[in-house]
DNA sequence: AAGCGAACCTGGCTGC
DNA sequence: TGCAGCCAGGTTCGCT
C-alpha cells in the first residue's frame, strides 16, 4: 500500500510507538527482502533509541542514537502493525492466532516501551537499510531523487522546468521518481483527471516555448498537492489490506474519481464520458477520454 | 539518451 | 472444486 499518502499514514502511526523508545530486540526472520538486509542488522539496532521518524517520498527514515538512519521502503505489499505491550496481536488475516507470527512477518521490532512493530511483506518488494546520518543525502537511495510533492519546491515553474523538452507521456513523467518523488499509479491518475490532462500528452507540453509554465502546469502543481493532502487526511487508500498501523483502513479509495473505475460514468457534472483504461509502460492508466483531452500534440 | 518491456514475488480474483 | 490466467499501490535492469 505504498504511495506517499500511505507511507505518511504509516509514519504517523509508527511515530508514537517508536520515537523516544529503544529497540530492545530485533528479530530478522530471513536474510533478504528485495535486497539483502545490511550486515549485522539486528545488532546495529538493538540498544539504539529512535530519535525521530521522518519520511522522504515513499521512504521511512528512523533517526537512531547511534548516528545511523534506518531506511525502510514498503515496496508494493509492505505493511507495519503496531502491537502495544500486553495486547494480543489481532486484526488481519496476516497474523495467525494470539500473538503468533504470520506467514510474511519478516521483521519484528520490540521496543523499550513495550510495543512491538511487525513488518509484513508478502511480495518482498520492500527493503531496509542502515546508512550514516551524514551520508543520507548522497546514499544510493536518495542521490538523484526528485522534489517532494508536498514541499515548497513543487510549482508550475518547477514542473515546466522538469518536463520541458520531454516527449515522454505525462503519466510516465509524473511516475518518474527522479523528477517528482512520491507519486504512484493511483495519485497520478487522479491528478491528471482533476487537471483535465490526457495521460498520453507529452510532458513537455506543460512548458511554453519560452520555457514558462502553461496554465495547466500551474493547475497540475496545485492539484497534486490537493490530492495528496486529501489522501493523507483520509489515512491513505486501502485497496487490498489495512493501511494503518493499528489495522484500521484508510478511506481515500472512496474518493477515487477514475482509478479502478473502468467502465463507470465520468463523475464530472454534465460529462457523458466513460472511464477508460489504457496501459502505459506496463501499468494501467484510468482516465476520462472526454474530460482529459489537453494537448496531445507537440 | 530516452523510453519501453520484463523482471522481481506472492496472493486474490475471474472465468472456464 | 480446480486450475490457468491476469492483475496488483514500486523499482531496477537491460535492450532498442
Amino acid at each position: 500500500m505504498p504511495e506517499l499518502p500511505e507511507v505518511e499514514t504509516v509514519r504517523r502511526g509508527l511515530e508514537p510507538a517508536m520515537v523516544g523508545a529503544r529497540f530492545t530486540k530485533v528479530m530478522q526472520r530471513r536474510p533478504d527482502l528485495r535486497f539483502p538486509f545490511p550486515e549485522r542488522f539486528a545488532e546495529r539496532l538493538e540498544g539504539q533509541e529512535v530519535r525521530a521518524l521522518g519520511r522522504r517520498a515513499k521512504y521511512l527514515l528512523a533517526d537512531l542514537s547511534s548516528g545511523e538512519v534506518l531506511i525502510m521502503h514498503l515496496g508494493m505489499s509492505g505493511r507495519f502493525l503496531v502491537t502495544k505491550g500486553g495486547e494480543t496481536r489481532m486484526p488481519g488475516e496476516f497474523h495467525h492466532e494470539h500473538g503468533g507470527l504470520g506467514a510474511h512477518d519478516h521483521v519484528v521490532f520490540q521496543l523499550s516501551n513495550g510495543a512491538s512493530v511487525t513488518y509484513n511483506d508478502a511480495r518482498r518488494f520492500g527493503f531496509m537499510d542502515l546508512v550514516p546520518r551524514s551520508e543520507i543525502e548522497t546514499c544510493k537511495h536518495f542521490a538523484g531523487m526528485g522534489i517532494e510533492p508536498l514541499g515548497n519546491e513543487l510549482s508550475g515553474e518547477t514542473i515546466a522546468a522538469l518536463f520541458a523538452g520531454r516527449r515522454t507521456p505525462l503519466k510516465a513523467a509524473l511516475l518518474d521518481q527522479r523528477l517528482i518523488a512520491g507519486l504512484g499509479n493511483i495519485y497520478v491518475c487522479e491528478a491528471l483527471f482533476r487537471t483535465g490532462l490526457h495521460p498520453e500528452a507529452p510532458a513537455g507540453s506543460l512548458a511554453a516555448k519560452s520555457g514558462k509554465p502553461t496554465e495547466k502546469a500551474h493547475q497540475l502543481a496545485e492539484v497534486i498537492r490537493d490530492v495528496l493532502s486529501e489522501a493523507v487526511t483520509a489515512g491513505g487508500s486501502t485497496l487490498r489490506d489495512h493501511a494503518q498501523v493499528d489495522g484500521s483502513l484508510g478511506y481515500f479509495q472512496h474518493s477515487f474519481r477514475v482509478y479502478d473505475r473502468e467502465g463507470e460514468p465520468c463523475v464530472t457534472p454534465q460529462c457523458t464520458g466513460t472511464v477508460s483504461r489504457l496501459v502505459q509502460s506496463g501499468r494501467s492508466t484510468f482516465y476520462c477520454p472526454v474530460c482529459q483531452k489537453a494537448s496531445r500534440t507537440r
